[in-house]
DNA sequence: TTATAAAAGATAGTAACACTATCTTTGCAA
DNA sequence: TTGCAAAGATAGTGTTACTATCTTTTATAA
């Protein structure tokens, strides 16, 4: 048994759809793999190009321009981690279990998904660590949430939001706490190993020391106030 | 009694030291209001020349390049806050109140400081939370480290870690929950008012939500890990 | 008062970037 | 076989991100 995972992507991302194309499909590929190894910074459609390739227009018939793309690429990936997250909590009824495998997933090293031949996952995830705040952090957040170009990360938060109302109906910033533990989850990452000094695992280098961090975190909030509301 | 605040800044922030000449003070004072009027994509020294009214070659005598400029402006504010924190916990023994202070300093709107007559600091405020991660979220950030550019964050980050260990000696992430605050402060901020369904506080989009909900994972964490270590 | 050195201004130039346009070729489908 | 969409090829334009050089202004020390 075979199975393709495909996910639907707002049509507002792009001019014209990457997955119903080879060379669509080699932009993806080949943009994951070229920001990974030399930062959305450096990062031009010339290049990519080159790395295809292909023709610096060829790519401009896909995406308006660099940063839709990158929002192209931290949507699909909020949307494919909302599934899997879905996948993995499916059937679990304790939601502190439920959470913490939320937490798990956000913080650790993802494994490429062979499901989706033309991303990888562990790859993306990386990218989404260092440049993926760069998708909303500008001057544009608001016309852009209005074309619903966040949406994917909006429903994980949601979904993380609603795991924390289970656990504790009476706390008091579901949303903002989920928030929070999707930012932490990667800028704890990205300390640990670029700016060790800001966390308290730059010996150890472990991901799952961020995990029990932001366990401790989450669940203190939650056990602290849930008496009284 | 007129009082003139002066931050040392590392000398590898610039070429020539911006504080020295009337040109340079001019500088700082008109990339803050451009950024904050345009952003930092948008922002070239050219149209910063302009806006000064001197020439492109004057501004690159000060800052090899636009991101340079930017870890500069990071770099005096994550400075001049460390000088409000030491300020105005000074002669305080509570160490909860301290960082209470603390939370309410990095969360709430500052007020322009009189004595840095050409930072606006309640505009760099507002910077800071848009632009101020894209300091460090790029492939340069452990060769900037070495040259010591974050310094003033890093030092920051430490004062609170302390203040934190203050508060609860056994607690096992102070740094991690450091950075944590720090970032979330303008994380929750920035989402509060661009895109509010990552929040509570979309409604009253008032920054004192943000201190409660600060305040409320901060102590939480360190109530329930005090007893064992 | 003059010499002089540093800062700033003026101007020019280049390679790369961020596109847009147009024309041709390829591949497939009715 | 014709016809159309995708892709390739090529060119062009204004802007960005610098570097270089030469001149003028300004502060100050001899």
């Amino acid at each position: 048994m075979e199975i393709q995972l495909q996910i639907k992507m707002n049509e507002k991302l792009f001019l014209r759809d990457p997955e119903q194309s080879e060379l669509g499909k080699k932009i993806i590929l080949h943009s994951i793999e070229w920001i990974h190894k030399n930062g959305f910074e450096a990062f031009t459609f010339k290049k990519l190009a080159e790395a295809i390739g292909t023709t610096e227009a060829g790519i401009y018939r896909y995406f308006e321009n660099k940063h839709r793309l990158l929002i192209y690429l931290t949507a699909w990936y909020w949307s494919w981690l909302e599934y899997q997250v879905t996948f993995q909590t499916n059937n679990i009824k304790d939601p502190v279990v439920k959470l913490k495998m939320v937490i798990h997933l956000l913080a650790t090293m993802v494994e490429d998904d062979i499901r989706t031949s033309y991303v990888d996952e562990s790859i993306l995830h990386q990218i989404i660590i260092t440049e993926g705040t760069k998708a909303y952090l500008t001057k544009r957040v608001s016309e852009d949430n209005k074309d619903h170009l966040f949406k994917p990360y909006k429903d994980l938060c949601a979904v993380i939001g609603n795991m924390i109302l289970e656990c504790n109906p009476h706390y008091k910033y579901p949303k903002s706490l989920a928030s929070t533990i999707i930012e932490m989850a990667h800028f704890q990452n990205f300390f640990m190993n670029n700016l060790p000094s800001l966390t308290d695992f730059g010996k150890s280098k472990d991901e799952a020391e961020i995990v029990l961090f932001l366990e401790d975190l989450v669940f203190s909030s939650l056990q602290s106030s849930s008496v009284g509301g």
